[in-house]
DNA sequence: TTGTTAATAT
DNA sequence: AATATTAACA
């Protein structure tokens, strides 16, 4: 009776939350197959429900609903919280984009079945790791279960330029400890299956939500130049992450901060830009001045990119990786700088003290 | 701890 | 080719 309005009005709603959803996701068509084939479905057992429900109705039945509720329903609940906000998980991503400071919140509230898929989801989008996440409640959803992990995948490849690692994902389910997801037991996972052969962590995708906080820490912290590792660790506040690996995400974003910029126009062929030594290291001809500037590592503005711009930017000079894929260079320009790894003062400083002594 | 470099893996 | 991990060194 009035069950039976209910359920049919939730799924109503359910339907048409999914359906704009399905809108949405249809955009990322051919990035998140998966993801729309999912909200297809789940559009398809909502509506198969309520068939069924109406014909409960007028049977005076009710019993083999509970299946497909049961089937279709935790689905929904995991991706579409639509009592709270109809949240999508891009909009997941913005929420705590731009706004640092409710991180405290973060580790407040959360255990409620709500936070816990938000935590739950936000892993999913972090990391590209494939285990320890899924921690109950599989017992009757294999079918999920392999969803779930297709869409991980998916995600993970969809949003990078980067593969990662897609293959070797699919051996992770037997007795291990189900629950934890911190970085102290992936390590110990990692120890356990490399520990014959080789010691080599999972490699690690730095997605873009990843990154962004990263980014954020760096903003904070005051620009990659004065940011360590290890400040920029805390502050991004993802567990499992190590100071290793925020070095060296740090160490790859330098060295593209002080690439040289992008905006030379290669129209002219013969443009290879003419470097000429001085002092030991390699300057465009046109204006020795910069040395000295470009040594520095701070604003140069010679061959080497604007540097201090990245604070809003992803990558310093060129990026595929976030925006709209701006039609890549069809023609290299490669010359750019001589020494690939020529870097930061140091160096120079290096190889002066080096023929010194 | 941090910054670099180089070797190696993906 | 680009990235990530690791080890070694300063």
């Amino acid at each position: 009776m009035k069950n039976y309005n209910q359920k049919r009005e939730r799924c109503c709603e359910y339907i048409e939350a999914l359906e704009e959803e399905r809108r949405k996701i249809n955009v990322f068509q051919r990035e998140l197959p998966l993801c729309l084939e999912l909200v297809t479905q789940a559009i398809e057992a909502y509506k198969k429900e309520i068939s069924e429900t109406t014909m409960e109705n007028i049977c005076g039945q009710s019993e083999c609903s509970e299946q497909t509720t049961g089937e279709c329903g935790p689905v929904l609940d995991l991706f579409i919280p639509i009592k709270h906000c109809s949240t999508s998980i891009e909009e997941e991503n913005e929420e705590d984009d731009d706004d640092d400071e409710h991180e405290s919140h973060e580790t407040d509230i959360d255990f409620n079945d709500k936070s816990m898929k938000s935590e739950w989801l936000k892993y999913v989008q972090l990391w590209n790791q494939p285990d320890t996440v899924l921690s109950d409640k599989e017992g009757s959803q294999h079918e999920i279960g392999r969803v779930v992990e297709a869409i991980k995948r998916n995600d993970g490849a969809a949003f990078h330029q980067t593969p990662c690692s897609e293959t070797s994902n699919e051996k992770n389910e037997e007795g291990k400890s189900p629950t934890t997801i911190n970085g102290g037991d992936q390590k110990k996972e990692a120890e356990k299956d490399y520990g014959r052969r080789g010691q080599r962590k999972q490699r690690r995708c730095w997605s873009q939500e990843l990154h962004r906080r990263f980014l954020n820490a760096l903003k904070q912290l005051g620009g990659p130049h004065v940011a360590t590792p290890k400040q920029i660790r805390e502050l991004m506040k993802i567990d499992g992450l190590t100071n290793d690996e925020v070095k060296s995400h740090l160490q790859k974003y330098r060295l593209h901060t002080r690439r040289p910029s992008q905006t030379t126009p290669n129209n002219n062929n013969s443009q290879t830009q003419h470097f000429v030594v001085v002092g030991g290291i390699w300057v465009p001809q046109s204006n020795h001045s910069t040395a000295n500037a470009a040594t520095t590592g701070g604003t140069t503005t010679g061959i080497y990119g604007p540097i201090v711009s990245p604070l809003l930017s992803d990558w310093p000079s060129h990026s595929n990786i976030g925006r709209t894929i701006t039609e890549e260079g069809s023609n290299k320009r490669i010359i750019r700088c001589s020494s690939p790894a020529m870097s930061s003062s140091t160096r120079i400083i290096k190889m002066k003290n080096a023929k010194i002594s």
